[in-house]
DNA sequence: TTCCTTGTGAAGAACCTGTGATCGGCGAGT
DNA sequence: ACTCGCCGATCACAGGTTCTTCACAAGGAA
């Protein structure tokens, strides 16, 4: 899941899906310096986190109300208020990732800002991409603290997707898919209609680049829809697009055909070893 | 070969409770810097946190057995390996506080090891207050993500799980479970029907990552399910999943025929108030 | 038609789980 | 210190499930 950072300018990361396939990190960022606020909003919006920046002393409960993953705080920028927002923030959101990024601070004030709840302290002037680092451990930690109870179970038809469960179910009885069935309908169906080409399917389901000819993804899908056909008849839900892949989506299955044909009965990474050197100023 | 913390270590003061009321928190320093050592030493002992300061490189392995909640550790007094060695660490312990302490370093550095899974840098001359400080904030996250010691007692058919008496009970008598065997059906019911994967179970019982073709989890499961259909032989309890790993449900033994139905869905003191200004180098 | 793509069924390979047994470590009791 | 018994780790094997692969039929496109 760990990404190395082979290529070392920091600057150059390679905007990526981030590791956890979860929904992307939200987070705000409060700062008056406006050259740090825009060059890290660059750099988030090619990470494809969604953000926020703000200038102005926020209440706490506004920052409640947006339901962030975390934020990044220049405490000089909340004037008197400041140990008391961070006090009452992290003990209103424990969960939240708080990332303290100020101007030069004593230790003392360093302490006295971890032990009221944030989780990390920078001292500016600061590297964009080590904040963001920071903010990306800050919140690994969360995440593995509150493992996914938030899957959401994906609809469509009569059919429930559920992730917590590993299967799909319909009128609440399971389809009984395996493993990989589970993981192929999982994927279309969260493609939100999309079609989708044999080649991502593969690579996404089984972990590696297809072999031409492979046919794996085809029978899977037969026997996903045998299964779906068996639980829900009148639905159609897995589409072929000649040429090109497959499109989930739940369609009545009168609606389909005014055709005079009779319709069928559908049968039943390795790390580079050079060593830490201390760097030197 | 060093001791394991178990036997305590002569320097190891009396554990006593601190803030959050579990057990003391064990932490290891890797460092070589003896006055560095001395002084965080010192304090780790007033704060009553069982630690073990260690000044030459020590395999992951060793680490693992330590059992502990956070390390400390500085990057250059592990030689080349360095990076490795913290990679494989943070892998096979994902739960593991880990701090890396070290002399100057370049932001590239910083990125690269926080990506590698450390949770925090700190960059020497530090105060060791604020070490301090950054492990607490660091395992303050981690303790969130066991909550467990709910002392309510889960219900499940016939079967009383005690977390106070590390026991399971049917009708008021002990399922005479061992300690391995109370932990996996602690972790398998408070996870309220959901499907837990081997490897997901094996890291939050065992602690650590599970090796490929290691069949605990399916030996445990073998003997929890023997013992609960002596004392309950009228309900099922663990459910495999093949493929996956195995889900919680108090059923009656009768209702087999019928497939699977869905289960619901899962549902400090006040702060004086000085202005934070920005310290002055 | 002819070529290429997709659907279908089946068989064997590969993999997963249940199970009993063995072995070494550790603590309790002697 | 020594033995005994319990516990946990690991192994081997049996039986079952799932996955892959192949061959052929059916359907679309040129």
């Amino acid at each position: 899941m760990l990404r190395a950072m082979t290529d070392q300018t920091p600057t150059s990361a390679v905007p990526m899906a981030q590791d956890g396939l979860g929904p992307p990190l939200r987070i705000a960022v409060l700062d008056r310096d406006s050259g740090f606020l825009q060059v890290l909003g660059k750099r988030l919006e090619r990470l494809g986190w969604e953000h926020r920046v703000v200038s102005t002393p926020l209440p706490v409960e506004t920052v409640v109300a947006m339901r962030l993953s975390a934020v990044v705080v220049d405490l000089a920028c909340l004037g008197a208020q400041g140990w008391t927002w961070l006090e009452r923030l992290c003990s209103e959101l424990p969960g939240l990732g708080v990332v303290v990024c100020t101007g030069q601070s004593t230790v003392a004030q360093r302490v006295r800002g971890l032990r009221l709840g944030a989780d990390d302290w920078v001292t500016k002037p600061c590297h964009p991409e080590e904040v963001i680092a920071r903010v990306e451990a800050v919140v690994r930690r969360r995440r593995r603290s509150e493992p996914g109870r938030d899957v959401a179970a994906l609809c469509a038809g009569e059919v429930e997707i559920r992730p917590d469960q590993f299967q799909a179910f319909v009128d609440g009885r399971s389809v009984e898919l395996t493993r990989r069935e589970f993981e192929l309908i999982e994927l279309l169906a969260s493609a939100e209609g999309r079609v989708l080409e044999r080649e991502e399917i593969y690579q996404r389901v089984w972990g590696y680049a297809m072999a031409r000819g492979d046919r794996s993804v085809d029978v899977f899908v037969r026997k996903l829809r045998q299964k779906l056909e068996r639980a829900s008849p009148e639905w159609r839900y897995i589409h072929t697009h000649f040429g090109i892949g497959y499109r989930f989506a739940a369609e009545p299955v009168d609606a389909a055909d005014e055709a005079p044909v009779a319709p069928e009965a559908v049968g039943g990474a390795p790390v580079s070893d050079e060593e830490f050197i201390p760097a030197r100023r």
